[in-house]
DNA sequence: AGCACGCCGACT
DNA sequence: GTCGGCGTGCTC
């Protein structure tokens, strides 16, 4: 070509100039420090917004991400350093992912660092795939002597494929050692794979879908949502009622699209029958993503989500956070769940920030419970969701009929914990062969013990809480900090001997009575404290499912999404706790953990039953569970909170103000309470877990406001989203306040 | 003197 | 979030 000679001298004199004006980006690290840094581009090195960078930052080097906008020219240019690498393997996020961060940071009044740093949580994931060792048949290479184990290890390489050392030593039934034999043979030859080949995609039609005629009419308004962009649906369906049949038709459509989608679930040991039942319907599973997922499975579905070979996601709140490639759905399952609020460094809500993704990307959400939180049902009512109701079982079985037990007429004799007509109950359930399931939401033998001679009451030394006596353990344990000490003999105040007495009933001391009463059953305690962890709790959690005890004793655990297809009889041991509580929210939380746990009863069958034990039959709450009136419940609450000055949406408004300055914290504090009328000024307090926040938070100075109904703080709130700046250096915003209002 | 610990500001 | 500098107070 002609022009071969100019190209090159115009191309130096461009470097030179290049090289002299140097190039210099924003880029986001992972610090709490209000805006990005600037940082000088290397030369050769190609970056765009979204590019995810390495960088040094003070005596380190942080993983960082090239963000949006001009970059600081005001910084001293001695002060500027390099990027010192550049990931160019690593897709770059996304500009919807880079709002979203944006965003989640204004809202929680975080770093928009440290929500980078929850979006670059897999450092591994930033390279390309290490190949994996493997193995292969050398063709025509025999072994000098053949045994029955070399036999199974070449019929399984038969297909010619390759396989892992480990993998094909589980395959075929043999130990490793086998194969490394072969290999020094020369029958079996050592090969790299190029990484794991990407998983099966879900296929939306691979089941025959049945669903009943209520669940159809469900499922075509949420394709349907499809059309209408951003759309919120809330699928508020009893329990039984088949929510996640009706939420797989959305998550087929998705893929139907060729967009992704994403299912949250509040806590990690829902997934297992979640993946089970993926499966069934899309012919192979979805990709997880928990705290609990090895390192190298991590940076699989961090990539795979990046380059699309992931489709569907199941995972905790922290998935919300992944650069996925085209995310077309989200669902948030068991929505009212408190565990989809994260309360430490950026303190926000899953449940929220999907909607508010949703809405930036203009894709639908949907929202399932059985017991809706109230502020999703007043957002539905007020028109932002969509609600759609499912108010039968999927199986057709009827819904447990609950009876209250009046603990005082009906009660048992001292001492005892289980009513006489309860008891007949399980007696019943027990003969016919099915299962009965007692709840009591407390740990342990009893929750208090006292000495009969002096009256002295074991006491947490740290926090002031009784101790509950764990009598498996033989100690007394706090259940705020997690203090605990030897259950001692004597009284350690007067010395008596064989004084202390357990007052009040703990799942151990239930199921002491069961074990009693009914010696031929078989008994389980199901509660999060007792040894053996995880892997202890699915394997009960099987027996249970498997019909391998007669009567389960549990703590709210058992409330969560699991099935158990042969309990019939549900009883609540004490259906008062927790409606005393100061917490505003009490009576929300009691009617939930309730109408779950009564829901076990007969979800598969029918015929279930469930008992209430009360001194309170008359509590609008219990009457709610009693009646089956759940729009009941809502009105009540809805009303309870509007008298209370609680705003319309349902939740508390809470600040926290907090900062290194403790002077201006409370001058703003103080400026609070002003702007609220004289007759009811802004009250400053602390409830519990405020309080605990403050022990374990790094800030020094804290003060929670809660707002009361004068206080405009939806109208403060959109005037400093608006306008900037903050207010002070570090003011938080409590988890609980709605964005609905300001999307 | 030597160092553990907590506080505090800086980090581009 | 993490590091380094600095002051305090305690031990070898």
């Amino acid at each position: 070509m002609s022009g071969d000679k100019t190209s090159t001298v115009l191309d130096d004199l461009f470097g030179e100039a290049q090289a002299e004006r140097e190039t210099i980006v924003s880029v986001l690290v992972p610090v709490a420090v209000p805006t990005a840094y600037t940082y000088k581009v290397p030369a050769g090195a190609h970056v765009q917004p979204g590019t995810i960078v390495q960088v040094p930052l003070g005596s380190r080097q942080v993983l960082g991400c090239v963000w949006d906008g001009a970059p600081d020219a005001a910084i001293n240019p001695k002060k500027l350093k390099s990027i010192s690498r550049v990931y160019d393997k690593a897709r770059p996020l996304l500009p919807d992912l880079r709002r979203f961060v944006e965003w989640v940071a204004n809202w929680t009044l975080a770093a928009p660092g440290m929500v980078l740093r929850m979006v670059l949580r897999s450092e591994e994931a930033l390279e390309d795939e290490p190949p994996l060792a493997a193995v292969r048949r050398i063709e025509g290479a025999a072994p000098d002597r053949m045994t029955p184990a070399r036999a199974k290890v070449l019929d399984t390489l038969s297909d010619g494929m390759a396989w892992t050392r480990s993998g094909l030593a589980g395959a075929a039934g043999v130990s490793a050692s086998v194969i490394d034999g072969l290999l020094a043979q020369g029958v079996l030859e050592p090969v790299l794979l190029p990484g794991t080949p990407p998983t099966p995609k879900p296929d939306p039609d691979f089941a025959h879908v049945d669903l009943t005629p209520a669940q159809a009419e469900v499922a075509a308004s949420l394709r349907a949502a499809f059309e209408r962009g951003n759309a919120v649906s809330l699928i508020d369906g009893v329990t039984g009622s088949g929510k996640t049949e009706v939420y797989f038709e959305a998550i087929a459509e998705a893929l139907k699209r060729g967009r992704q989608a994403l299912v949250l679930l509040p806590e990690i040991a829902l997934t297992e029958q979640f993946l089970r039942r993926f499966e069934k319907r899309f012919g192979t599973f979805p990709a997880e993503w928990h705290s609990e997922i090895t390192p190298k499975k991590r940076a699989r579905t961090w990539r795979g989500v990046a380059s699309g070979d992931v489709r569907v996601v199941i995972g905790a709140r922290s998935a919300l956070f992944l650069p996925f490639e085209d995310l077309g759905l989200i669902i948030v399952d068991e929505e009212h769940d408190a565990a989809f609020k994260q309360d430490d460094r950026v303190p926000y809500s899953a449940r929220d920030m999907a909607v508010v993704r949703g809405h930036l990307s203009r894709f639908p959400v949907v929202l399932a419970s059985a017991t809706p939180s109230v502020e999703s049902r007043v957002n539905a009512e007020q028109g932002r969701y969509a609600r759609y109701v499912l108010p039968e079982r999927a199986s057709g079985a009827e819904l447990p009929e609950i009876r209250a037990i009046d603990m005082r007429q009906e009660g048992p004799e001292r001492g005892r914990w289980l009513a006489p007509e309860l008891l007949k109950a399980i007696a019943q359930t027990f003969a016919e062969g099915s299962q009965s399931l007692l709840f009591l939401n407390r740990r342990g033998y009893a929750p208090l013990t006292l000495c009969r001679t002096c009256g002295h009451r074991f006491q947490c030394p740290h926090c002031s809480a009784w101790l509950v006596e764990h009598r498996f353990q033989g100690r007394l344990v706090c259940h705020h900090c997690g203090h605990f000490e030897k259950m001692p003999e004597t009284c350690p105040t007067c010395s008596s001997t064989q004084s202390l007495v357990a007052c009040g009933p703990g799942v151990e001391r239930v199921a002491e009575e069961v074990q009693d009463l009914f010696p031929q059953a078989r008994t389980l305690i199901l509660s999060s404290d007792l040894p053996g962890g995880a892997e202890r709790m699915k394997r009960e959690m099987k027996l249970v499912e498997d019909g391998e005890a007669d009567i389960v004793i549990g703590t709210q655990l058992v409330a969560k999404g699991h099935n158990f297809p042969k309990m019939k009889l549900v009883g609540v041991v004490d259906a008062d706790l927790g409606l005393a509580h100061g917490d505003p929210r009490a009576a929300e939380k009691t009617f939930q953990l309730l109408a779950q746990v009564t829901g076990r009863a007969g979800r598969v069958t029918g015929g279930g039953r469930g008992f209430l034990q009360t001194y309170s039959p008359e509590h609008p709450v219990l009457k709610a569970l009693l009646d089956q009136d759940r729009d009941a419940f809502y009105r009540m609450e809805i009303e309870a909170r509007q008298a209370a000055g609680l705003p319309p949406f349902g939740r508390m408004a809470a600040l926290i103000l907090s900062g290194p300055d403790k002077a201006a914290a409370e001058g703003f504090a103080r400026a609070l309470v002003r702007a609220a009328p004289a007759d009811r000024s802004v009250t400053v307090l602390g409830p519990a877990e405020a309080a605990l926040a403050m022990v374990r938070g790094r800030h020094r100075y804290r003060l929670l406001l809660i707002a009361p109904r004068q206080f405009d703080l939806q109208g403060y709130l959109r005037h400093w989203l608006a306008n900037g700046p903050r207010p002070t250096g570090a003011l938080r915003l409590q988890v609980d306040i709605d964005p609905q209002h300001f999307l």
